[in-house]
Order: C-alpha cells, then sequence, then structure tokens
DNA sequence: AAGCTCTGTGTAAACGTTTTCATTTTGAAT
DNA sequence: ATTCAAAATGAAAACGTTTACACAGAGCTT
C-alpha cells in the first residue's frame, strides 16, 4: 500500500556514508566536505527523504509548536488575532495549535498540560485566565506563556493588550462632546476584565463631565448581536427613562441596539446614538455605518507571538515586571451611528 | 530554573518496579496486578509524571494531529466549521493543526509535506485545492485526507459538500417565484469551484422558467462585502437596463449590493430584491433582514472529521469511488431582503 | 621523520516511550 | 511434593533523530 517512508537510513547506505553524516550535511552543511554534502543531496533526492519531525523533536527535547488557547474558535473576532500570530510563527519556524476552551476550566488544565508533555514549546492565552495548573506554579518559575487581549491581574507575565479602559473612556467622551448626557452602557459578561475596564472608562468619562452615575443605565449583554437586541429592548422601552445614547462593548451589540430602536421607531443617529466596540468589518456596512473603537486585531496577535519568540530565542525569563504590559493603541472610527444629542 | 521533568524511569524508580510496568500499569491496566498498579498511581502522583508525548508518539508511529488547510483563517466564515472539527477531533483524542495557505501553492505543499514527516496523521482541505505532493502520488496510494466545502473535481477522496448548484437554482427559482424576471448574480472569484456550481444553479433556473440568459447580470465578485458594493454600484448604475433583483454567492456581497441600492435610494425589498448566501449570523441582524440560504457549517466540519475518523479508525482507504461526496442540506431562509417584483 | 593541528567522518549514546520475548512467580491440579 | 498453566514482571530492542567523542588522514611546522 504505502510504500516504506524513507529514513536518515536510507539515505546514509544510499550515499555511501554513516546516517551522521546525512544529518550533519543537512543541519550543518558548512563542516562537510563539498564531495559529501553532494552525495547526500543526490541521496536524499533519489529517496524522497523527509526527516520524521518527531524522532527530531524528542532527540531536540521541543516540539515546535505554539499553544494558542482562545475561549471560543467559533467567535470570529478571533480570527484575525490568530491570523497575525500564525504568520509570525510559521515565519519562526513554529506551528500554532489552537486549543479551543470553551470557558471549560477542565479543558484549559487539559491543554496547558501541553507545556509539561512536551507537545508545546509555548503558549499564548486569548483566556483571560490562567490554567489552574500553572496559577499553582512556584513563585520564581516563569513558564513560557503570553497573554493577549485580556490581561489577567496580578499576573506577571508578559502581556498585550489595548487599554479598554481609555478605549471606553474616549468612546463615552466623544458621545458626551456630542452633548448626550443620558448615556447608557451595554457591557460585556460580569467577571470579564474588559467588563470591569470598559464600565470603568465610561464611569471615568461620566464622572469627569460631572453626571451622576445611573445604576439602570449599565445593562449586561455577552458581546453577542442577541445580547444587544435584548438590551435595546429593555434600556428603551420606556419612552420617558430613555436615554439618547447607547455605548456597547462590542459592535455586535451595538448592531443589536439598533435592531432594537428600529423596533420602536427610532431613528439612528437622530433619536439614538450608538458606538460599538473593535471595528469589526460589518460595521462599516451596517445601515447607518457605525461609530466604533477599532481594535487592532491582527497587531495584538503580531505583538503577541513577537513577544513569546523573543523570549523564547533569548532565553529571557517570561516575566513583565518593570515595563508593564504592551498597550497597543485603539482608535475611535467616528460614522454615521452616532450624531448630535435631540432638542427635547 | 524549571525543575527537572519526571520520566517514566523516575516514577519506575519511584515505585521500585520496572518502566515496563509503569507503561502496562497506565495503558493496559488489566495486565499488571492490582498491588503494583496502585504502586504506580502514587508514585506518579508523587512524581508529577506527566508521559513525554513525543517520545510516545515517535514509537508509535503517530502524530496525533490532524493537518486541516484552510485557505484563510481570518476568514470568518471558517470559524464554525472549524469549531465542529475541532470538537469530533478532540474527542477522538486528535488534535487539529491549522494551515493558512493564503492560498498560496508553496505553503500548501509546506502543509501537506506534514504528512509525510510524521507531524500529522491525516488532513482535511477547506481550500478546493489538491496539494502539489499529493496530487502527483500513485493511483493506488490513498493519502488520508478528507475534502470539505469545495468539492476537486476529478478526485476520489472522500468528500463532504454542500450541493451548491442545487441551493443556488433554489435561490433564483425563489426570486422567480415572486415574479422577477430581471436577475443578476454575483459570483466568487473565477476558478472557484463554487463559482461554477453556484452559476450553474442560477442559470439552470432561468433556463428552466424560459429567461434568456444575459452576460451583463453576472457579475464576479470575491465574497467580500467591498466586492458586493461595487457590483451592486456597476449592476444599479443604469436606471434603464438595471435587475429587480440579484441573487449574490455570499451574505458579505449582499450587504454590499445593499449599501450600494441605498446608495441609489433604492429600497429594499420594494424596489430590489437581494438574497445572500451562508447565512452568517450577520445576515439576520442587517436592515433588512437577508435572505439567504443556510449552509449549516458546524455539520460541514463534523461530517468532514467524522467521514475522517471513520477511516482513520477502520484503516478504511480513503477513497470514495460508489457512493460519491456526502451531501450536508442547506435551506432556504427567507427574511425581509426579498419581495415581489415590482410593476414597471 | 616526528610531532602538531585541522578537517572530515564514523561510532555510539541519548532522547522517553511501548512492546516483544523471556523469565519468574503464583496457584491450581495431579 | 511435583508438574503445569497462567499471571505478572523485567530486560532489551526499537522508533529516527542529533551530537559528543574518537579517530583517521592531510597538511603543516620543527
Amino acid at each position: 500500500m504505502t510504500e516504506k517512508i524513507a529514513t536518515i537510513e536510507d539515505v546514509a547506505r544510499h550515499a555511501g556514508v554513516s546516517i551522521a553524516t546525512v544529518s550533519r550535511a543537512v543541519h550543518k552543511p558548512d563542516v562537510v566536505s563539498e564531495a559529501t554534502r553532494e552525495k547526500v543531496q543526490t541521496a536524499i533526492a533519489a529517496t524522497g527523504y523527509t526527516a520524521n519531525v518527531m524522532a527530531r523533536n524528542l532527540r531536540l527535547n521541543r516540539s515546535g509548536m505554539i499553544l494558542l488557547l482562545v475561549p471560543d474558535i467559533g467567535n470570529p473576532f478571533f480570527s484575525s488575532i490568530l491570523s497575525g500570530i500564525e504568520k509570525g510563527a510559521s515565519q519562526a519556524g513554529y506551528n500554532v495549535l489552537i486549543g479551543d476552551t470553551q470557558n471549560d476550566p477542565e479543558r484549559e488544565a487539559t491543554y496547558a498540560a501541553y507545556l509539561r508533555s512536551n507537545q508545546a514549546d509555548a503558549m499564548i492565552l486569548l483566556n483571560g485566565r490562567l490554567p489552574a495548573p500553572l496559577a499553582k506554579a512556584p513563585v520564581n518559575a516563569t513558564p513560557p506563556v503570553v497573554i493577549a487581549c485580556e490581561r489577567i491581574p496580578g499576573c506577571a507575565l508578559p502581556t498585550v493588550i489595548i487599554d479598554n479602559d481609555q478605549a471606553s473612556f474616549v468612546a463615552t467622551r466623544h458621545l458626551l462632546d456630542l452633548g448626550h448626557t443620558r448615556i447608557a452602557h451595554i457591557s460585556g459578561p460580569s467577571g470579564n476584565i474588559l467588563t470591569t475596564d470598559r464600565v470603568g472608562g465610561y464611569r471615568r468619562a461620566l464622572k469627569e463631565a460631572g453626571i451622576a452615575p445611573e445604576q439602570s443605565l449599565v445593562y449586561r449583554g455577552d458581546f453577542s448581536i442577541d445580547s444587544g437586541i435584548a438590551a435595546g429592548r429593555a434600556l428603551l422601552a420606556d419612552e420617558k427613562t430613555r436615554p439618547t445614547a447607547v455605548c456597547c462593548a462590542s459592535d455586535g451589540m451595538a448592531i443589536g441596539v439598533i435592531v432594537a430602536a428600529k423596533e420602536y421607531g427610532l431613528r439612528i443617529p437622530e433619536d439614538l446614538s450608538v458606538v460599538g466596540f473593535d471595528d469589526i468589518p460589518h460595521a462599516a456596512a451596517y445601515d447607518p455605518p457605525i461609530t466604533t473603537v477599532r481594535q487592532p486585531r491582527r497587531r495584538l496577535g503580531e505583538q503577541a507571538i513577537k513577544l513569546l519568540l523573543d523570549r523564547l530565542g533569548s532565553k529571557t525569563p517570561f516575566v513583565n515586571n518593570d515595563d508593564g504590559p504592551v498597550i497597543v493603541p485603539t482608535e475611535l472610527i467616528i460614522r454615521q451611528s452616532t450624531g448630535p444629542c435631540p432638542k427635547p
């Protein structure tokens, strides 16, 4: 059926040299004589030899694999981050193994074990939580782990994030500048650091403008369109207490709010201003195009893998004591879903 | 720094048995005595032993890895397919390694080499093209490869797809049923089998309705929103030759067409009906909600991995001679972007 | 001509498993 | 008690590499 796959021994025999020489000819060409190098080359070509990567890795005690933990691959938000990571990794000769944790601590633990069992050389966490086995590691042990997207408070591992607090502040500020004073915020799920930070920025902006925070104007969602619709329906139901602007922690929820607003016959932005977060491709093509905080997702990924490879290459420990997390800048993209506060 | 990781030898020493016994205690518990089994268990716990997967795989001559070739991870379309594949694979104890080929034949070849070099046990192709090294394999060699999403004509490998021709036929048919006769089609890029099949279904529906095909009504896009906008602007520019309905090969392009239509002041669906393809989450939340062909992406992934695991487990050859490709059903989801043909 | 240093190559160990085969122990049957 | 089969274990080979070490020969310097 499948013809036997050529090993280094076949090549050696074919070239009339030892397997050591074959190995050297491939990996340290300068240490082998011109003549033999050529013999080996032709032997490799003749046998169709491809090194058995597993044997090689066993010997070298590495896996060439970088493990990427994401809470949900199904979520397109991660796609471009992923794309940035994969690009950098593959350039450095690493493969990216994606672990879909589904927010399940058990799965996180399973994947974290890959580091111990030599299935992965390093790990990037996109899920905002340190897997249990890692959390209880000795203090001065620095596992080859980098954190991206969701910072983990109190964790000294290298981290690359956006300034969620500030980004949310700027978004809210934009609405304030337009004259709005009743501004609602639709947040992510509780317990999520993104939620904390973004709600924080929203509150800070209000406070700075001298506006008293109103509990009923902060509504909890889960980043999805559907949760945005639900939030919108709830927030906009009562004509009297209705806000004139909504600041959302995701574009999906912003779209949801707009859907709900249209159900109530509200016009965007004349009757209600809505700002999103992320700047997914669909934000620009929506009706109306959505004002949003652009998150440089690809750069986030690129930075994360860079941080990782730098450490991995130079044996620098995986800590981030003094310099703090790497912050990649966000940008408020103003489109047509926000406008001046309607006159009463 | 990092404490030495425990090997099977450490466990053996700790339990006072041979390494062979440790291995057996773990993998064939029934062949080892109750007493030693327990000794080994406690030794494992005490040493914190985790088997070195690479050594194990080298010995077993497998990698536990399934390679998934996608043209672009950044494209959210693949996320749920991926999710379905990952679920099935991980249940069967396999990991999924994603290879982002960027439609680059060279990268495809690189990844295909993973099969030879024992970095992957099997492969799933989502990119509609057989990597070069595979294509020129001997006739009766059946590499462990499964094809999904984009069928490869003349390739006998197991395949799971939707019936693109039929799905496109049904979508066009829907517009015909609404009384439209000037129906445009925005296709995918040329050379893509999806394009061929979907254009085919569109033409077939028109022909069956006795409508002469019109070259200028078929416009080529690339599945993106932007290409939909461009197509829309071109198709709708001339008020006289303007179609009353557009059938798109992706939801993104449908959204693009709607954006363009609104630029011309056209109302959807009163002035123009638009139907999409895929049923991405945003299709339902768009304004108006988009009529589209739902593609069961997760099931597509699940079927693909099932096909693969069945073959892999039973040593059934990877061919698909008689039974043909597995077809997963699509569904036309009728929303508010399509309506009766406007009276002239 | 003897001693060097290089250069190039081969031998064999090592990486951490699993598994074949041989050997020992157990326990039942005689 | 002796024999035998079955059960449990250990020794060692094997998986395919890389690399430390040893060694041979070539070209120098004395």
